[in-house]
DNA sequence: TTCGTGATTATTGTATACAAATGCCTCAGG
DNA sequence: CCTGAGGCATTTGTATACAATAATCACGAA
């Protein structure tokens, strides 16, 4: 889009992916737009962008506030996640070229080796995750698929789920990678949308996990003592 | 939302549902303006909107357009419908509640209503088809989900296929309900699931079928002037 | 104190003017 | 005839002013 626009719509959206910006803070029209040094048209485009990927809810009566997320809310994203890039993976099984394969095969090399680092580098693991799964649903070949997944991809509990994960997870997700890309190599649909559902399930549980040990913070056991990978703390 | 910009929205949309802008027609911002009577700014509110429902297309460089709709994006409509609704469907029976399972025989009554006449209330069914399935999507509570689901369920093919159905196809949505209903009553998800998956489905091809008959005229062969169940021809 | 009511303030909605970008048409040169 | 450069027309993007609406606060009566 245009420059304004884009500016406020990556500000506002980086700033709650960051945490800056608390759940439930107000987002007035004329305070962002101040914070973004633009006027408040395009701030308008950005709060509506953002209200569609479900980043910002608006009251009844047109306030916006960053939007607030409750366990049972990330498990619908990812349920619904799951579903769909399931549909996706079917699809793409259907309609894989070699060229699509080769990317895909890239993408997984790159994630190799992001995690064969000594301390993995997990942007470098983000970014070739995002590719794999880019690739899948391009070769799915449906404009709508595409569009409903946008909005659930890169939400913020999603976003930092990969934080939370460890050498052995990593690994693991690399490992689904490779069975998906055999599954396509094959041709079979259902193989890749079953191990799709568990790949995307499996992130939800790890995020779960991460949540549990945070959001209940009273006296810690042995075991939560252990330490963790990469220095997040449990 | 707001006075003008949803009047833009209801007028342009209407328009394009009306068939009044056929597909591959430049909206632009000042004739769709002057149209409803409104200035550029709610305008431009709308056809964003209108995007995201997939019913207006934008070029790289900013225009916009009625969308075109081809029978595969149709069919990826339907499947994602399909998909997403059997989802919903799936999610409701473990939540219905006898309030909403009250809800959806009432809709469904009503559809019977409008189909028992010597000629079918079309209007009447539709609006108790909307209630019906909105009373599961309600149920389901999942407000990601309805999200999703929202730009699915009137797009300008979907909204017109009703029209072609004939009695018998009228009264067999009637009679899927019915199994839908029978389903929730005794919570059986993966049976809502499977039946409210072929239901959408087949709903693309009575609509596939009036399709074909329209876009290619031609002689048509003695195999198909077969007389096929609920009067839609093949 | 508590509730309602009105004035005040804050916030969003719309219109308009202007800036920037894009599309289109003309016309010169090959 | 084709091609491309230039300028003009059209279209979209942004800023700002003002209107409409909602929230907040103050104040007074029960």
């Amino acid at each position: 889009m245009s420059r304004a626009s884009d500016m406020a719509y990556a500000t506002i959206r980086n700033m709650i992916l960051a945490g800056e910006l608390p759940a439930g803070s107000q987002l007035g029209e004329a305070a962002v737009a101040e914070a973004c040094g633009v006027s408040r048209t395009p701030v308008r485009e950005a709060l509506r962008r953002l209200e569609s990927d479900m980043l910002v809810v608006r009251t009844d009566t047109q306030r916006s506030f960053v939007a607030e997320w409750s366990l049972d809310d990330v498990r619908d994203a990812f349920d619904l996640r799951a579903m769909l890039e399931g549909h996706a993976a079917r699809r793409a099984a259907a309609r894989m070229t070699d060229d699509s394969l080769a990317r895909l095969r890239a993408a997984n090399a790159r994630i190799a080796e992001a995690i064969a680092l000594p301390r993995p580098d997990v942007a470098a693991f983000l970014e070739g995750n995002r590719l794999f799964h880019a690739g899948i649903l391009e070769t799915a070949g449906s404009r709508r698929l595409v569009a409903q997944l946008v909005s659930l991809v890169e939400q913020p509990v999603v976003w930092r789920t990969a934080h939370h994960y460890g050498p052995e997870e990593l690994k693991r997700s690399w490992s689904e990678h490779e069975e998906l890309i055999a599954a396509f190599a094959r041709g079979d649909g259902a193989w890749a949308e079953a191990i799709m559902h568990g790949h995307i399930l499996r992130a939800y549980h790890a995020y779960a996990d991460a949540h549990r040990r945070t959001a209940a913070p009273g006296p810690v056991s042995a075991a939560d003592d252990r330490p963790t990978p990469y220095g997040v703390a449990a």
